[in-house]
DNA sequence: TTATTACACGTAATATTATAACATATTGAT
DNA sequence: ATCAATATGTTATAATATTACGTGTAATAA
């Protein structure tokens, strides 16, 4: 049994080519968008990209960024569907954190809550640092 | 100067159909699903719904759950469009956190983080009493 | 007063995001 | 080989949200 996490062979054709996309870009993208980007791959049909991007945000491979619509290559190796972004309020760029005291706070605070906590979305909205400095 | 928070009068016409709608539903309700209630207001295109939304959401009296696309009224009195969810992943509940300790744990951790964060929308995914007991 | 600004409203059209329905193909296990 | 499960392709359509343009109304500066 490979580990899915660091190998794309499991994944079909389309998935790859819409998880490349992703990688390459490392920015969120739109649905419509990769369609856009993908029509020289021979993919046509919005469906054909909500499939694979279903199919890879399921499998941890990627993520949705839900207050944009926009999808992005999971930057960690194992979120199991956990996500903290930030967002810059000003040029939108997106940041999956990891590993920092946030992070490692918020493992700590859910623990102690009593609620059953299967998973968490959070988008955290910034001013990042090159946009703080203008 | 009133306190915008407790007074309805500063709201226009539609901005009050919507809110009280909201506030009487209790629970997160689509743009759509808005539209079809108000229909008997007067009230007939997306637009105007959308418009008193944007603003009853920049007014805080409002919040968005923007994994769901809906909206609902604010629990809390100040909560400056920072909010704090969780959503039944089965019967897809949703209630805003306040006042407790994974709220107070959040503010600690906003304040010990170095990055400037103005704003945040966290959703939590949980089994709520009810779901879980069956 | 009149002119100006700032909102709010109304309406039609359209853009954007996402899914349903159906047919066919491929894969994997028994 | 057969069966089930999954993936694909395609068309149509549903659901969510905004653009563009014109009108109304209230506050206020000239």
């Amino acid at each position: 049994m490979l580990n899915k996490k660091n190998q794309n062979q499991d994944l079909t054709k389309n998935q790859k080519i819409v998880l490349n996309l992703l990688q390459s870009s490392g920015e969120p993208l739109k649905a419509y968008s990769i369609l856009d980007s993908l029509k020289k791959e021979g993919l046509k049909s919005p469906l054909q990209i909500y499939r694979a991007l279903d199919k890879l945000v399921e499998l941890g491979r990627i993520h949705k960024i839900e207050s944009k619509n926009s999808f992005i290559v999971c930057s960690n190796s194992n979120c199991a569907s956990n996500t903290i972004f930030t967002i810059c309020e000003r040029c939108d760029k997106v940041k999956e954190l990891k590993n920092n005291n946030l992070t490692a706070g918020m493992s700590e605070l859910i623990k102690k809550n009593g609620q059953s906590i299967t998973r968490y979305n959070l988008e955290f909205f910034v001013l990042c640092k090159s946009c703080k400095s203008n």
